[in-house]
DNA sequence: GCCGGAACCC
DNA sequence: GGGTTCCGGC
């Protein structure tokens, strides 16, 4: 943890690279141009502008000098610091805006809807881990919280906005750097109110106030939920729009950020987190993130995720549709209190505290679910050789992405929820989000305070999206499309063929309106797993493709797959309709010692 | 202004 | 590995 009372911005733990790294706790450029982006402070030198995650360097021989004095380098420029912007853009943190001067923008698309570190079966719990990746429009990201347990839940996106500025603000701007070190900043400050003057300034900040530490659950979805200052919305699936759409959390890392938790580089960087689920310091991010959540953070996290869908102008079959979540009207406030989420709420803003949740603390199964990041992006000219490749593991967006789950998981140590691109069309964003309604089953179980409406709000057909990895469609080039709006998902041809993976006998595999098919999540996650373990085995995840064309062939009914330990590499498209039906309650009790075991298998693996 | 290679530093 | 510095080219 940065030292409070530090000089210098505040950074998180998480915007430091992790001392596993060589030259690590240095605060990453891109971090501090979030940071930067996020402070009022520093409107007239840098601000947002334009689509999601746009920014534009107001007064580049500022940001240079403030980069320099960030990182002690006196003779810190503009050209050397576009260098190193432009470093980015191999790595796709960031592109350039073609066209318009000193404009950037952080590619977000790669960093959202990536993982769903979702459920810990074994405890029966499903606090996600990482807030739902919800984009600010293009307005303000937020640093993730400085400390794991800050990421705990998406409710924490709903703390100030701001963590860090609060000495940045006292100390004014000048005040950026101390050179003290690049790791004493501290964590601990917050701007306190992301809000506080940013409001009524254009549609970005027009939000700013609107989160608040305590967020009420109507507030949570609108963090999550809106479609964003920027709003693009996609055509006919605005969820009910809150003309403000205050994106009140961030693409990016933070408290509230896309990145937020998702991001979080804190899980993992920050050795010594007390997390039970938090990875080793010093691995990758993605390598070894250990989740577990509670029920109803989970449900919030998919209510979000829900929402997030929209904000990312996600197809509709990415639309992750919670049979027995119903996702608030942005504007219209739960009808049902939200305990737990107080619960989470309750943390203090300054919740770089080391304090965790003490369902975290107390909660120790393991996580079968891992991450890795995705891997680097190609250069130019290797992706001008090579279409598609997954795999690799980043780094610096590892660190701060990676923890919290947003990146994409390419391949994974242990069992990963993994997506593919069902279709070479927009495969950036055909993705299918892993359906976990037997996980909220299960975690219901437990604690059943949280009132779920059984029907959707949304008619969207009760499809729940399986997603995961990301990693694999975005790993394709989204320099330009980045925020497109995704083209309607086709159904692939892989779909059909699916239905041979039939979990429950006698009830054939249903088919969700969406054109998806039931499994049980035990199988699924065996599935995974197998697949995981495969495919890490292999260490060519370009075999996904051969994998699908197997699938397509595949006959035997998912059970064998299952049994087998092995099954191809499909791309599933999964829904559950709720209630579920007996066989999956079942299945239910039965994946929470399947996913206990896999958990055991997973780190054994590590 | 922007790009990206290369060498170098930490 | 991430960033810095330098630099030639567009």
């Amino acid at each position: 943890m940065k030292t409070p009372g530090d000089t210098g911005f505040a950074f998180p733990d998480w915007a430091y690279k992790p001392e596993s790294s060589p030259g690590s706790r240095q605060i990453q450029l891109w971090c501090f141009i979030l940071e930067l982006l996020r402070k009022e402070e520093y409107n007239e030198v840098i601000a947002w502008q334009g689509d999601y995650g746009e920014f534009v360097i107001k007064d580049p021989e500022e940001v240079a000098r403030l980069w320099g004095a960030r990182k002690c380098k006196p003779q810190m420029n503009y050209d050397k610091l576009s260098r190193a912007l432009r470093y980015y853009y191999n790595k796709r943190i960031l592109h350039k805006t073609k066209g318009k001067r000193f404009t950037y923008k952080f590619n977000f698309n790669k960093l959202v809807l990536v993982n769903y570190p979702f459920i810990d079966m074994g405890s029966g719990r499903g606090v996600p881990q990482s807030a739902p990746p919800v984009p600010t429009g293009g307005s303000h990201f937020r640093f993730p919280p400085s400390t794991p347990s800050d990421v705990l839940s998406p409710s924490e996106d709903l703390r100030s906005p701001g963590m860090f500025s609060s000495v940045a603000r006292r100390l004014g701007r000048g005040s950026v750097s101390d050179c003290s070190d690049g790791t004493s900043t501290n964590s601990e400050l917050e701007e306190g109110v992301g809000g506080e003057d940013r409001g009524g300034v254009g549609p970005e900040r027009a939000f700013r106030g609107l989160l608040h530490p305590r967020l009420s659950h109507d507030s949570l979805f609108r963090a999550y939920g809106g479609p964003g200052g920027l709003g693009r919305p996609p055509p006919g699936h605005r969820v009910h729009g809150d003309p403000m759409s205050p994106f009140p959390v961030s693409p990016l890392p933070g408290p509230g950020g896309l990145l937020g938790p998702t991001l979080s580089p804190a899980l993992s960087m920050t050795p010594g987190s007390h997390l039970p689920y938090t990875p080793s310091p010093s691995l990758s991010p993605m390598l070894g993130s250990h989740f577990s959540f509670n029920p109803d953070d989970m449900k919030r996290y998919l209510q979000a995720h829900h929402q997030s869908v929209y904000n990312y102008h996600l197809s509709p079959r990415a639309f992750f549709h919670y049979p027995n979540i119903v996702v608030p009207q942005p504007h219209r406030p739960s009808a049902a209190p939200d305990k737990p989420m107080t619960a989470h709420h309750h943390a203090p803003p300054m919740p770089h505290s080391h304090s965790l949740h003490h369902h975290q603390g107390e909660e120790q199964h393991p996580s079968p679910f891992k991450f890795k990041l995705q891997p680097p992006p190609l250069g130019r000219k290797q992706k001008d050789g090579s279409a598609s490749s997954t795999g690799g593991s980043s780094s610096s967006l590892g660190s701060c992405y990676a923890a919290s789950g947003l990146l994409s998981n390419s391949s994974s140590v242990g069992p990963k929820i993994k997506v593919e691109p069902v279709s070479d069309v927009e495969s950036d964003e055909e993705v299918e989000v892993t359906d976990i309604s037997e996980e909220d089953e299960l975690l219901d179980d437990g604690e059943g305070d949280v009132f779920i409406p059984p029907h959707p709000t949304n008619g969207t057909a009760p499809t729940a999206i399986i997603n995961g990895n990301l990693g694999a469609i975005v790993e394709d080039d989204l320099d330009e499309d980045v925020f497109k709006t995704p083209a309607a998902p086709p159904m692939g041809p892989l779909t059909p063929s699916l239905l041979g993976l039939k979990s429950e006998p006698g009830q054939g595999p249903p088919i969700s309106p969406g054109g998806t098919l039931c499994i049980p999540l035990k199988l699924r996650f065996k599935r995974r797993w197998s697949e995981d373990q495969k495919m890490e085995a292999d260490g060519e995840r370009e075999e996904a493709e051969d994998k699908k064309v197997r699938a397509e062939k595949q006959v035997e009914p998912a059970r064998r797959e299952s049994e087998n330990g092995e099954g191809p590499r499909t791309s599933l498209s999964l829904s559950l309709h709720a209630p579920p039906p007996p066989a999956q309650r079942r299945a239910s009790s039965e994946l929470q010692r399947a996913t206990a075991q896999l958990s055991l298998e997973s780190h054994g693996a590590c």
